[in-house]
DNA sequence: AGCACGCCGACT
DNA sequence: GTCGGCGTGCTC
């Protein structure tokens, strides 16, 4: 029988060994070890015994057989939070095609040089006579290290480790024989940095309504009877998910499990946190991007160490090492933020799935509008499906929705971004000193063109996306290269009146102050929220009546409430509607609900204005009528129609590369490849195409769309491509490949 | 992290 | 010459 080697990474935490080493697996351990397992191994010239993780086994080592050692043992204090998440880790890199590399600092992000802060220090054991007697000595004999070390402890008798080594450039074989011979000594104390220093409120519990009630009460039903299982609550904006969390969190940590709450970066407020951490106290923390290395590894430690029991915070929070998960809550479930822009592409909400079931937890799924990929699963019964279809507080009503056809108000003349039936209420509201809300729902670039007289966007006629305008000559499709020249009048109306859509929120700031003088405008964007705490100053303004009206992209329709806001004007909703992809339509809806859910959330009535110049749009008259159902019916059968997820997978793999040519060339070849061998497997295969912005950074990319039901024919096909290009370096040496799932 | 190798200044 | 501090590089 041939040899097998274990790939495995050493658990020293230090830039220099993050990497894995190979090792021989004995005889009598080879059944024992699998991916994940924690190992002794002899390392180093000294052969001192360290603990390991294995994060791979294979037959061929990548190493001179002869040097190998020989795993020396398996650690078995039980299975630790980490090794389970190196078996996530495995997980990760399969299902998602990324290297174990990429899969690990995932999942242990904290694999830095920055150490907790004054985890070790340097004391000295001599008194200040003794101290400079050495110094001189140590002048006298020119040993250069123990003269800086010397001079700096005269100066104060505890220095940190940290500094000592990097700031006075001292090494460890020139400290160790200080600490034999008495002068100094080591010692260690862990200081943890708490990112939550607020004084706590007692968060009073309210009563909860029958609706919420019974899905706390089926939720305990299936924890007390051991049942772990997959919750989608479906709750309209208002409707008290966060009371139904907080009551679900509460009966899993009396159980002393604990619990990983994952919200949106952008909905991470200081109110929510606040909420949390009136209920349940110091048991809670969070991390978000703005703490540093060094603090979120140390919440990552206690979270280790067992001294919190709650960890808020955003899809990286997923990876928290807790050793007994009981519970992983996706807030805002359909957020895109969820889904990891850097490779492994990993989805949260897949991810969380995977991780519950190999901890024995439980996963629950909330959102006013959940994705129709949740959704799906609810409806087929992989997923407990409850809604929430009243709002929690009794007196508050939801807003009346209007939609307002914006081609009709061109064509009697009116050529302002405000409508009428809009600047009516405005004037109205301002009147009463009431407060509005301007939405402008663009994200990104929206280079799509459009006709201002028809409404028409122009669109692929085989995808049903629309054509992104390219150095303003011609229309591309981005799903399947479809090119037309940028035509000069509209091809449905023949309007002369077409071009490139693109408002900012500052041109909006203008012409609403040129229209309402005597009213106090707040704006939101990248530019105003630079600065640390951006948010939370704009938005708490607002709420104190400093402004009547904020403008602002998708960041004010989250998460804040404003109870005097009663107006709530979204100016063109088309700009997310034609954005060239498929998820266009959804993201739309769930804009506008979101939109709509943010007026009159407390007694006085809310009105909220559309406008829009596709007023037939699906996505726009279920958001209007407050319909999911519709909604979702009717997307679906887009999806199912066009072969796009959920109701197909979708697999896409983007090369890259600085070479242009070769590029085009590898690709062409891969996708010769994938069509050879997904033919027989009933794969639609769509490109290679230009990526939606060909060049970024002088580098190339490039697009191949697979389509096929059957998720696991995709990656399988994805692993026969991994193998087309091993075995082809010629043609992959200067190329990139990445895959992405959805 | 921790060990060995080897450079270079100091001292018998 | 030899001794020993201390910077550097490597560990499967």
């Amino acid at each position: 029988m041939s040899e097998t080697y274990a790939r495995i990474i050493i658990d020293i935490s230090h830039e220099k060994v993050d990497r894995t080493f190979d090792y021989r697996i004995p005889q009598h351990l080879r059944q024992e070890i699998t991916v994940g397992t924690r190992v002794l191994i002899p390392f180093g010239k000294g052969n001192t015994m360290r603990k390991g993780y294995v994060v791979g086994i294979t037959a061929k080592a990548s190493y001179d057989p002869d040097k190998i050692k020989e795993i020396g043992g398996i650690v078995t204090d039980g299975v630790s939070a980490e090794s389970r998440l190196i078996t996530l880790a495995w997980w990760l890199k399969e299902q998602y095609g990324s290297t174990m590399n990429q899969a690990l600092k995932t999942v242990l992000p904290i694999k830095q040089k920055v150490k907790p802060k004054e985890k070790k220090i340097i004391r000295s054991l001599l008194n200040r006579e003794q101290l400079s007697n050495a110094l001189k000595e140590a002048e006298k004999k020119s040993y250069k290290a123990r003269v800086r070390l010397f001079f700096a402890l005269l100066d104060n008798p505890v220095i940190p480790y940290e500094i000592a080594v990097n700031q006075m450039n001292l090494s460890a074989s020139a400290i160790k024989p200080l600490i034999e011979k008495g002068d100094i000594c080591l010692e260690s104390e862990e200081i943890y940095r708490n990112p939550i220093q607020i004084e706590s409120q007692e968060e009073k519990r309210l009563r909860l309504n029958p609706g919420q009630q019974i899905i706390v009460d089926s939720f305990n039903r299936d924890y007390s009877e051991g049942k772990r299982d997959t919750y989608l609550i479906h709750g309209i904006t208002g409707s008290g998910k966060t009371e139904v969390y907080m009551e679900l969190i509460q009966r899993v940590i009396e159980d002393d499990r604990q619990v990983i709450v994952l919200i949106p970066e952008i909905a991470l407020t200081y109110q929510t946190v606040m909420r949390f951490y009136g209920r349940f106290g110091n048991r809670v923390s969070i991390i978000n991007s703005r703490l540093s290395a060094g603090e979120r590894f140390d919440q990552f430690e206690r979270a280790k160490n067992g001294d919190i029991d709650i960890m808020i915070g955003p899809r990286s929070a997923l990876f928290t090492p807790f050793s007994r998960l009981g519970l992983i809550l996706i807030d805002e479930e359909h957020e895109g933020a969820y889904k990891s822009e850097t490779v492994p592409r990993y989805h949260a909400r897949e991810v969380a799935g995977k991780r519950a079931q190999m901890e024995g937890a439980s996963l629950v799924l909330g959102s006013a509008t959940p994705s129709l990929e949740a959704y799906t699963k609810a409806l087929r019964g992989e997923y407990q499906l409850f809604r929430l279809t009243e709002r929690a507080k009794k007196d508050s009503s939801l807003a009346e929705v209007s939609v307002v056809d914006l081609r009709q108000e061109l064509k009697d003349g009116n050529k302002s971004i405000f409508s009428r039936k809009l600047q009516m209420l405005m004037e109205e509201r301002l009147r009463k000193k009431e407060q509005i809300m301007l939405f402008i729902n663009r994200r990104g670039y929206a280079n799509f063109v459009s006709c201002r007289s028809c409404g028409e966007a122009i669109r692929c006629p085989h995808c049903d996306v629309t054509l992104t305008l390219h150095n303003n000559s011609r229309l591309v499709c981005h799903y399947c290269g479809h090119t037309i020249p940028m035509p000069s009048k509209c091809p449905s109306c023949s309007s002369p009146y077409i071009a490139n859509f693109g408002v900012g929120t500052q041109k909006i700031e203008q012409m609403t102050k040129k229209m309402f003088p005597q009213a106090r405008i707040l704006r939101m964007d990248l530019d105003t929220t630079k600065g640390k705490g951006g948010h939370e100053a704009i938005l708490s303004a607002f709420a104190e009546h400093e402004g009547d009206i904020l403008i602002g992209t998708q960041m004010i329709v989250k998460g804040h409430d404003f109870p005097d806001v009663t107006l709530v004007g979204v100016l063109a909703a088309d700009l997310s509607l034609n954005t060239p992809d498929y998820r266009s339509g959804e993201r739309t809806f769930q804009l506008l609900t979101q939109a709509a859910g943010r007026a009159g959330r407390d007694a006085k009535a809310g009105d909220v204005i559309i406008q829009t110049y596709s007023p037939d749009h699906y996505s726009i008259v279920t958001a209007a009528s407050q319909d999911y159902e519709a909604f979702y019916r009717q997307e679906m059968a887009f999806r199912r129609l066009m072969k796009y997820p959920p109701a197909s997978g979708l697999l896409t793999i983007q090369f890259s590369s600085r070479n242009e040519s070769v590029l085009t060339e590898t690709a062409a070849a891969a996708g010769a490849f994938a069509t050879a061998i997904g033919e027989p497997e009933q794969v639609q295969l769509i490109g290679p195409v230009e990526a939606s912005v060909y060049k970024i950074n002088d580098i190339y990319r490039k697009i191949l769309y697979l389509k096929q039901e059957n998720y696991d024919i995709l990656i399988k096909i994805r692993d026969q491509i991994d193998g087309f290009s091993e075995n082809h370096p010629e043609l992959f040496e200067q190329v990139l490949i990445q895959y992405d799932f959805s």
